[in-house]
DNA sequence: GCAACTAGTTTACTTTTCGTAACCACCCTA
DNA sequence: TAGGGTGGTTACGAAAAGTAAACTAGTTGC
């Protein structure tokens, strides 16, 4: 980002290289940042997790959401639906190599996330 | 995090510990995420930066979502706003010491969000 | 047959968020 | 005295996001 503001000739200040509309950081928060989203992703870095599981592991987050975020999660080919050959029939979702790739930046928040709580309490 | 879901004495599953409201990850969004937040916190992160410098270098959004989240941004005191001794009287706003803490989630966020663009080019 | 499970969908709302655009008050320079 | 600068505030409204609760449709065990 070499965003800066300068002057022009006439000198009225102008922006050079503004974040046009999404800066990187911009969208990366546009892919993870949607209330649940990263908790959710969150939830499958050890292993596949069901529908119901889910919905019952995140308290507060209602089966709609639950949907919805797993079908953006998805889409951006983050995670993946799969079908389990059981009775009653299943569906887990599991992260993708890719969407593993994400875990990283949701362990940094978290850890940074965390620490703010000891620093309260203190 | 030790979430799981188990089965209760007449078989009925109940999720244990279920993140109650916001988990870390979610409590973390929740400051860093809305819109423009991380994008002007990272603005922050070399230097003081004027509001209407800001307001220029992040095209797209306008002087209220500014003013916003740079209030937002100071009750959690991750940024301070210092009035300058100059004529006309202006205002700057620079990360606080707890504001520098969280440069590192938004770098490991800008990182994965700039290879993503890389892969979809190949 | 009843209850509980599977994975969702649908409805009907409320709330929040975001954006536009105008406006304020004051200062400085040409 | 006009135009540009400073740093915002305000009102209005559209659109998106989020919620609870009911409901589908099928399966299984008691």
């Amino acid at each position: 980002m070499k965003a800066r503001v300068t002057r022009d000739r006439r000198g009225r200040k102008t922006a050079v290289e503004p974040c046009a509309e999404p800066c990187p950081i911009e969208r990366g928060m546009r892919i993870l940042g949607g209330k649940w989203t990263g908790s959710i992703l969150w939830h499958l870095k050890d292993e596949p997790v069901r529908f119901n599981d889910l919905s019952r592991l995140i308290g507060g987050a209602s089966k709609k959401m639950i949907t919805e975020r797993l079908r953006h999660l998805e889409a951006h080919e983050l995670i993946e639906r799969q079908v389990l050959d059981t009775r009653p029939v299943g569906v887990a979702y599991r992260l993708t190599p890719h969407g593993r790739t994400a875990l990283k930046c949701l362990d940094e928040l978290r850890r940074w996330s965390e620490r703010l709580e000891v620093d309260e309490a203190s």
